[in-house]
DNA sequence: TTGTACGCGTTATCAA
DNA sequence: TTGATAACGCGTACAA
């Protein structure tokens, strides 16, 4: 776009002063006088100055921009951290950049180095299902690239994370089942490796001791791909009915693998929640609109989307390395329907 | 992002040639020898030089980044849009910027100062449902600003414009609705003012005259923010149930006002399709769960994202000035549930 | 307290 | 066909 915006120098000899003085009067440099510096910003107030980014960027080797590297965008989870993210990037003056990774391991790593070409100021990341190899984030770390994660976020690195309170949602939507009248519980999750699938087979342990019923290891199915493939949950919903001591509830961990499994469900004619109860993570917008409306646990992703912005953008213009690294997480609200009525 | 690329004047020192012979030999231009830009590009390549970015905004001008402005990010059909852009957006080397209006006109146009700020090299827009006045996207236009609209297009704006077949999809949905018996039909939609709303009208109203049933003006209800608020969904259902003559089936317009009308039928304890058949323009992603299972006409959100940037790319990077605009029409699909069975 | 001068990496112009 | 130089706008030593 053709750039009509003055420039310092546009400011200096209208001012009849130096490129110097200006630069250093807009950013409030001590060593300003008071009435120079003032008069510099009332002039860039009224003519409207803005200082060119691309010049700023060439010269202080950084681009004001932020990367933002997750597995889907039309997911509804997604959408809504982007819509986070949004919220606070203008105001701060940075610019988004997004890739998605589709769940592959290998676009994700794509992304990662088409991202690097950008000259990125940091990294906002929710891993791929298939990413176990943290290495190439590693890298970036050390070459003094700050990243934040969440979601699906990694161990053993150093940076902050912000996750939602997945323990404490698998606990609630376990023991709100079991309240309910359910004990042989079924959990459809991702692969074992990712956070989240940990944090929350956790709660669900948890809540299975906390009632005494005995823990049924083939209750638990993974989906290697998150349930990327509507087959992969319908082999884990198989899986689970061709038992000989059949579940009468599943609790599912994602968007896409509880829309799935309901979906299934539906298809067999299972009666939900007659035959089989269900209840999962879930950020669909309509879930009251099901048949039977769906028992849901909400996560907070618009603010999830906004924290690691803070945080990362923290990390950013931090004068000093920082190293005290937190893991944030934000409260979950599981939101009680049909489709986990009172057990009969 | 401390930035180990190497540089124009690395290769040339490398090779013992100038700073001026790289760039050119990097780019093919017709004054380089063959074996030298050889030469050169090998180099280049084997040492995965990329050009600074910031480097090239600040002498070409342009950032190569590309603004998003749209009403609403988590909204299915929208987060589709953005994937589709995502889509081409890396491969042809530019960043994204996203702002979203929601629905809002002063908030649309903060944003657009704001973007305007980044130096942005092209805009692609789809207008929130206040916005009337679309003076600000013309004077960006005449500043030199490639502009392409989506999905919520202005009238009499030299530029490329992308909609789905909004005609052709109101004529299917109510074709199909008067297929199935129901000849009462009312159509929920969004300001009058904007392009989707009328397309959508007239793709209604040439369905019922196909038909010969006479026009009932009072079946056509809008809500002058989209469906933003329930309440305004709500107000032209009531609309609806209180005239003398009710309808037997409604369409909708948005993802938003099915949702919502479909909320507040079944709120009413309105059965549908049996008092009331409904099918609308959705994005949704399960559609199907519902209950009944609803009745969209789907939009092809992700091509349309594509194609748009396509386009924009297309102006941004064109030498000459294009004069030649088209409004590129997607096609959309049908797709038959439940809440339309046949009229008993 | 203010001014001068240089460099960030690239590209365009002009000279060789 | 290639080389030298200047310029884009900003920030920062260092000089004044």
């Amino acid at each position: 776009m053709k750039s009509d915006n003055i420039t310092i120098s546009d400011i200096a000899k209208a001012l009849n002063l130096s490129n110097g003085t200006i630069s250093k009067a807009l950013k409030d440099h001590y060593t300003i006088s008071e009435p120079v510096r003032k008069k510099v910003q009332e002039y860039a107030r009224q003519h409207n100055y803005r200082p060119n980014l691309a010049a700023q960027a060439l010269r202080g080797n950084k681009s004001r921009s932020i990367a933002l590297l997750l597995p889907s965008i039309p997911n509804s989870f997604f959408a809504e951290v982007i819509s986070g993210i949004e919220s606070v990037i203008h105001d701060r003056n940075y610019h988004l950049i997004i890739a998605q990774s589709l769940e592959s391991f290998e676009k994700e790593q794509q992304n990662l180095k088409q991202l690097s070409w950008h000259a990125i100021d940091g990294l906002v990341v929710s891993l791929s299902t298939e990413t176990t190899d943290l290495s190439p984030f590693r890298e970036l770390q050390q070459k003094g690239l700050p990243i934040v994660f969440f979601d699906r976020v990694p161990d053993n690195i150093s940076t902050h994370l912000v996750t939602a309170d997945n323990e404490e949602g698998a606990f609630q939507l376990t023991s709100h089942l079991i309240a309910q009248g359910y004990h042989k519980i079924a959990h459809i999750t991702s692969p074992a490796h990712t956070s989240i699938t940990r944090e929350r087979l956790s709660g669900y342990y948890k809540a299975l001791q906390k009632a005494r019923i005995p823990i049924e290891p083939a209750f638990v199915q993974h989906c290697e791909h998150g349930g990327k493939e509507l087959v992969e949950i319908e082999t884990a919903v198989n899986n689970l009915l061709a038992l000989k001591n059949k579940p009468d509830a599943i609790i599912t961990a994602s968007d896409r693998i509880t829309i799935g499994c309901f979906s299934i469900l539906k298809k067999k004619k299972i009666r939900i929640p007659g035959q089989m109860a269900l209840a999962g993570f879930c950020n669909f917008s309509a879930p009251e609109l099901f048949e039977p409306a769906l028992t849901t646990l909400h996560q907070p992703a618009f603010e999830m989307g906004k924290t690691a912005t803070e945080l990362l953008i923290s990390l950013i213009e931090s004068k000093k390395a920082v190293t005290d690294f937190k893991h944030i997480r934000l409260p979950v609200s599981l939101q009680i329907r049909q489709s986990t009525a009172k057990k009969k």
